[in-house]
RNA sequence: GCCUGGGUGGCGGAAUUGGUAGACGCAAGGGACUUAAAAUCCCUCGGUCCUAGUGGCUGUGCGGGUUCGAUUCCCGCCCCAGGCACCA
């Protein structure tokens, strides 16, 4: 019982969060419309894998992203903050097999579980927009965009050779390759393999996605780097060796085409179709026939490795040297790509190094055409390529030149006798999106002896993916298994057919769903004009920087293909973006039971065998080193509210956040002190109007109501331009601090002091409801409040209120500090630099030398050079 | 090897435009309250030296430079993290 005769409300948050989240739902205030009277803004978090349940990244993620939803709201912003499933997906099997259920089964539960987890975490979502990719009601529209790409020629078949796990028996995406292992199984080594498999022609695209790196200033620099170099423009020529007794023509990529005069051999990579056709009835044929075989065995990685030795074989062919008319010999050779440029290369042994070491090798001749600056550059002894620039020597007519200069002469000279032309080559390949798996989106065509590969018309679809079959054995797809589902009528012809029994990757899903959630129930097409019209682009998004280069590329050419397609307005998708670090925390790691769960560690040693613990640097909290924390405990434990305060607190959102049991702790504390000094005060502060800034106050109290008017700018400033959650905490932290600190050192408060402590706390309570709602609205409400704070308008601050009569000037002498003055900030610059020459302690530094210079910074500084 | 970030107390971090280095928080130490503990509150808290002060020196990975003044800009080097991998 306190003084004023009522008990003290403890916070507890479990009683309280759930209340106001039911509140928030049953209000609907988070449901929005178009409304052409409002600003909108489209904030969107990257949308989970429904893996199993929520894990910190996400809530760090989500809770980045609630604070500015909540705070686009009270500026009065139209807030549209979807959230939904990428549903679609290979953990859903691999679970299947393990607990022996049904992906949908796995995945339903689980979406409905972390459904739950995410509300009690008292995020602002929309929830009437939910999506999951798996439903029908989804992939139909993604099925209909597939069936447009392909009558545009934008989705195709080929023949390619693929990256294929043994363990997935399934295709994987050379960017889904580490190490040159399956990137979700790293023990398993990557092998090649032939298959038909579909593309998606982003190579079209190629030109406008490089351009528009450079338009997207919302974007971080690094991603757009990141970007440009995984297209990898590179302007260069294609170059034609004419093959001796042959009516072939070798056409090779160069970058270096003023080189040509020392192009002594040429390789194919082992994959090329001409190696075999040259070779055909050669003494030579079988050593190639093996090579090209025990090559291809090993992976594109292994294979191009920088330590794996180069190496090769001669074909028994020769071509002819475009400039020099000179037979060079033709080789195949490991290190040549099939997928970049022509897929052979000229060698120029000696200004490449992987040319030299290859001609070493196999005593390939060299011949030297550029000459360095200051030296003589003999070809017999070199021991390394020599790859800077010079003056070309035996180059024919261009002997002299820079090289640099000769780079567009001699491809204009190639090109008038039809030897070669300029051209732009891309690192960046077609998006191969088939997958041999059963839970993925079927690929909408119809394979018929008759008439080939036919698309499924638009009101046959969507082609549902059965849910009454089970995965076979080793986890392969049952599809091409089911008749009943493959088999059927060519939509053409009418005559027995089967259909495509690959599914899609499920990037392709989400290319696309930050569209659909701005017509999410539309059943006419994939979005309503008028809706995704209004919505899009995505003002904000926000996610893990793991995703700078794949989802966010194929999200940029699929909003293109639907710009052409004609059903948006937009060229990019996404106009500012956010790439948040990981959560990292520390691993513990026991000699005999490996790496432990944080709840396996007692007092430093190992719950099983009790042995010490060896502590490990802090790394991404993930499974395999077991260094996670539940986020479900700390919600049980602390509330939702501390959670989301920790994350934001613990480090700025582009940087890593290091794991601390203690910073929670920490978040808790904070919480409980606001909600005490309110609960301590509520009898005087509920009844006291808040001070309005307008009457004369004594000093002290100004001091507090600058620092309440400090602090919006502070606040409001770190949310806008930043999204620097940690500092903005801090400064409330300060004005709690500043108003307890009065408190603490005055005996009588006055019923004005009371008016501008009643501001102060108002004000701290706004600032802090984006970051901590629950308690915050249980707070408002204490105050006295009957209308939800989530329907308050965020504070603007008076620039009266800032305004200080006297400002600390700091004086230093040769740069060092030595003296403090107060001055009133209406001193001008010759006032100060007089008062600040008069400081005694000032006195003492330069007393007997000569004053060479004072810099006087207005309101800040004052140097003294003696 | 190349590209991109980064390196500040015991720890997470702050210093936003070249102007008081270490805000805010955590940990630690001391004290108050308590029968006691928890919680809470108060004080100290980069290093070092002394005459103990509104003290001196030193200090933002290392070495230089520019400047009256550098965590901030420039040059060279070291280390850490992430991405890429013979790109012709």
């Amino acid at each position: 019982m306190t003084a004023e005769g009522y008990a003290m409300k403890k916070y507890r948050p479990q009683d309280i969060e759930v209340k106001w989240q039911s509140f928030w739902e049953k209000e609907g205030y988070f449901k929005v419309s178009e409304d052409r009277f409002k600003e909108k803004y489209y904030l969107l978090e990257m949308y989970p894998y429904p893996s199993g349940k929520i894990h910190m990244g996400h809530v760090r993620n989500y809770a980045i992203g609630d604070v500015v939803a909540r705070y686009k709201r009270m500026r009065g912003f139209n807030v549209l903050h979807p959230m939904g499933w990428d549903a679609f997906g290979m953990p859903a099997e691999n679970a299947a097999i393990e607990n022996n259920t049904h992906p949908a089964k796995w995945t339903y539960d689980n979406i409905d579980y972390m459904r739950s987890q995410l509300k009690r975490m008292g995020f602002s979502y929309d929830w009437g927009r939910e999506i999951a990719t798996c439903r029908p009601e989804y992939y139909k529209w993604e099925q209909l965009v597939f069936v447009r790409m392909f009558e545009q020629g934008l989705a195709y078949k080929k023949k390619t050779f693929v990256n294929w796990c043994d363990q997935c028996q399934t295709v994987l995406a050379n960017e889904q390759v580490v190490d040159g292992c399956c990137w979700r199984h790293t023990d398993q080594e990557v092998v090649l393999k032939e298959m038909d498999s579909w593309f998606l022609k982003i190579t079209d695209y190629v030109k406008e996605l490089l351009e528009y790196c450079d338009k997207l200033p919302g974007w971080p620099e690094r991603v757009l780097t990141m970007q440009k170099n995984w297209i990898g423009e590179s302007h260069g020529a294609i170059l034609r060796f004419p093959v001796v007794d042959s009516d072939h023509v070798i056409e090779t990529f160069t970058t270096r085409q003023d080189t040509i005069y020392g192009a002594t051999f040429l390789c194919f990579a082992p994959e090329h179709p001409l190696v075999r056709e040259l070779t055909r009835g050669y003494p030579q044929e079988k050593e190639v026939d093996e090579f090209v075989e025990r090559t291809l065995k090993v992976d594109t990685f292994m294979r191009t490795a920088d330590w794996t030795v180069k190496e090769g074989v001669f074909t028994g062919r020769y071509c002819l040297n475009p400039a020099t008319g000179e037979e060079i010999p033709i080789y195949v050779a490991n290190f040549v790509l099939y997928e970049y440029g022509t897929g052979a290369i000229m060698a120029v042994p000696t200004h490449d190094q992987r040319d030299f070491d290859f001609a070493k090798k196999y005593g390939l001749p060299l011949r030297v055409v550029i000459k360095p600056p200051d030296t003589d550059l003999p070809e017999d002894e070199m021991t390394e390529a020599y790859v800077d620039e010079g003056v070309l020597v035996n180059s024919g007519p261009f002997d002299g030149m820079p090289n640099m200069e000769a780079l567009d002469s001699i491809i204009e000279y190639l090109e008038k006798k039809g030897m070669g032309y300029k051209t732009v080559n891309y690192r960046l390949k077609d998006w191969g999106i088939s997958r041999q798996r059963y839970w993925g989106a079927p690929i909408p065509i119809v394979h018929c002896p008759e008439c080939g590969e036919v698309p499924v018309p638009e009101d046959q679809l969507p082609v549902v993916l059965p849910l009454d079959l089970d995965l076979k054995e080793g986890g392969k797809s049952p599809l091409p298994f089911a008749p009943s589902f493959y088999e059927t009528d060519c939509p053409r012809c009418g005559r027995p057919a089967k259909r495509e029994t690959d599914t899609m990757d499920t990037f392709v899903e989400s290319s696309w769903y930050f569209d659909r959630f701005a017509s999410p129930r539309y059943d006419e097409g994939p979005f309503k004009k008028e809706e995704v019209g209004y919505w899009m682009p995505v003002d904000q998004y926000i996610g893990g920087i793991e995703h700078a280069i794949l989802h966010l590329l194929y999200s940029r050419f699929y909003t293109k293909v639907l710009r052409d397609m004609g059903y948006l307005g937009i060229a990019e998708p996404f106009t500012n973006l956010l790439t948040q670090g990981m959560v990292c925390k520390e691993t513990f790691r026991c000699r005999e039971h490996g790496y432990l769960y944080p709840e396996e560690v007692k007092d430093g040693r190992c719950t099983h065998c009790g042995k010490e613990i060896e502590i490990g640097s802090s790394v991404k909290m993930s499974k395999s080193t077991r260094n996670v924390i539940d986020p479900q405990d700390l919600i049980d434990r602390y509330g939702a509210d501390t959670v989301r305060m920790f994350c934001l607190f613990a480090s700025p959102p582009e940087r890593d956040l290091e794991w601390s049991d203690e910073g929670v702790e920490g978040a808790w504390r904070f919480i409980n002190r606001v909600w005490r000094f309110i609960e301590e005060n509520r009898e005087l502060l509920s009844r006291m109007m808040p001070y309005d800034g307008l009457q004369e106050i004594p000093p002290d109290l100004r001091d507090i109501h600058r620092k309440t008017h400090q602090s919006i700018k502070k606040v409001t400033e770190d949310i806008e331009d930043r999204f620097h959650f940690n500092t903005a905490i801090s400064a409330i932290m300060e004005l709690l601090n500043t108003v307890n600190q009065f408190l603490n050192t005055n005996d009588e408060i006055t019923e004005v002091a009371w008016s501008v402590i009643k501001e102060a706390t108002e004000i701290m309570v706004v600032l802090l409801h984006p970051i901590v709602p629950h308690v915050t609205e249980e707070l408002w409400a204490a105050l006295g409040h009957e209308e939800s704070l989530a329907k308050v308008p965020w504070p603007e601050y008076r620039e009266e209120s800032l305004a200080k009569e006297s400002r600390l000037i700091v004086i230093q002498v040769n740069g060092k500090l030595r003296s403090r003055i107060e001055v009133p900030v209406s001193l001008t610059e010759e006032e100060i630099r007089k008062k600040a020459l008069a400081d005694e302690r000032i006195q003492r530094f330069v007393a007997d030398k000569e004053i060479k210079k004072v810099i006087v910074v207005r309101n800040k500084l004052v140097n003294v050079v003696v």
